[in-house]
DNA sequence: ATAGTTTATGAATAATTACTCATATTCACA
DNA sequence: TGTGAATATGAGTAATTATTCATAAACTAT
């Protein structure tokens, strides 16, 4: 089966970071369109614009490929929390929890499909490790916000409400999200409920 | 691409009604075991003991067959759930809940991987409708329960409720059993929390 | 400029996989 | 017991898809 899932080669001049990102950019767009069913490395290099060939001189195969997607989106979906809460060191804690389930709400559903898809593929590959250190990451903004208000906020162990709170806001978006037509103001107002309940 | 998504033929023997348990079953047992990666339909009829030939039988393609698994998932769940109730009508809030949340976090640890690939072909599948029929059921139950309890909970609408909750409580099951090794006494406790704080 | 290194190419190959169909078997029912 | 309907078969076909590799082009550094 799947022989290595690291990367082949690092991409060194310029032009190759360039086709590196067109790549994994490739794949998350082709995912968000029409879901695993149409991830192939082939249509990934067209929709990339670059040779199979070149695909292949970055990851070894579509495994390797699929586990640095996984890699990035972890990376981007930090990034925009930490920025959703950057700024609001002195606000109060529902203005800022309402804050990152806004940021996480709408991160998600512009990649619904590919946080989905993401989601699944974790379970089958072997990136415990990889995710452990962006828990880890996720887990410090949390604990730095509640340590923060640790007075408006129950008995809590931290390093759960890192896991636990990213995942709950995440699922009900989606659900409120998915209508039709979608419904993001009670999106919002259900996760920001269950956060602030779970928090006291 | 994929033309219709019904069932070509409905079985009428009982000798027919086995062969399409099988490929169902069979369909679940492969997700389950190597992800949408390893769901193709020569291993499913396989798997099922049954001719190619067979599976084709009943439905007309690879996507039919994923819309009828999904639809057996969604019964199998709520039936788990409504088991978990059942004989509970005295008990306390805390109680009934935390029977709903071991029940579904159960059910999911058995289907994880079949869980998450359903949740991704669900979004690109037009099954919506299948789908709505099962919250109104599921919702039903909690509806039932939020009027058993009037005085415990807070200002809640059911209609949301019915739909938050769920989705809620397996995110929180699927985040702490997909741990390795999983973690299932703090998956409880965490749903438990994260519902009764959204409901008091 | 030159040589060595990195990067890009894409036709070709090998495997995998969705799906068909002509045929055989089993059943229901008279 | 015979007959038509329902069910089952699986080798075979047509597509799709993962991956390779020999070659060319572009870059770096001397």
């Amino acid at each position: 089966m799947s022989a290595a899932l690291n990367p082949r080669k690092t991409p060194r001049q310029a032009r190759a970071q360039v086709t590196h990102d067109a790549i994994l950019e490739a794949a998350a767009r082709i995912i968000e369109g029409g879901g695993l069913a149409a991830f192939n490395t082939n249509a990934v290099a067209l929709r990339a614009g670059v040779s199979i060939g070149s695909l292949y001189q970055y990851f070894p195969n579509k495994d390797a490929l699929m586990v640095a997607l996984i890699h990035r989106q972890q990376q981007q979906q930090l990034a925009t929390l930490a920025g959703a809460v950057a700024g609001l060191e002195h606000a109060d804690l529902e203005t800022t929890v309402r804050a990152l389930v806004r940021a996480a709400g709408q991160h998600h559903r512009d990649n619904s499909l590919l946080a989905s898809a993401i989601d699944h593929e974790e379970e089958r590959l072997p990136v415990g490790a990889v995710i452990g250190t962006y828990l880890d990451q996720g887990g410090a903004l949390v604990v730095g916000l509640l340590a923060r208000h640790a007075g408006e906020v129950g008995k809590i162990d931290p390093q759960r409400a890192a896991q636990t709170l990213p995942v709950l806001v995440r699922a009900i978006s989606d659900r409120w999200a998915n209508q039709t037509p979608p419904q993001l103001d009670i999106a919002e107002d259900e996760a920001v409920r269950a956060v602030m309940g779970y928090l006291r």
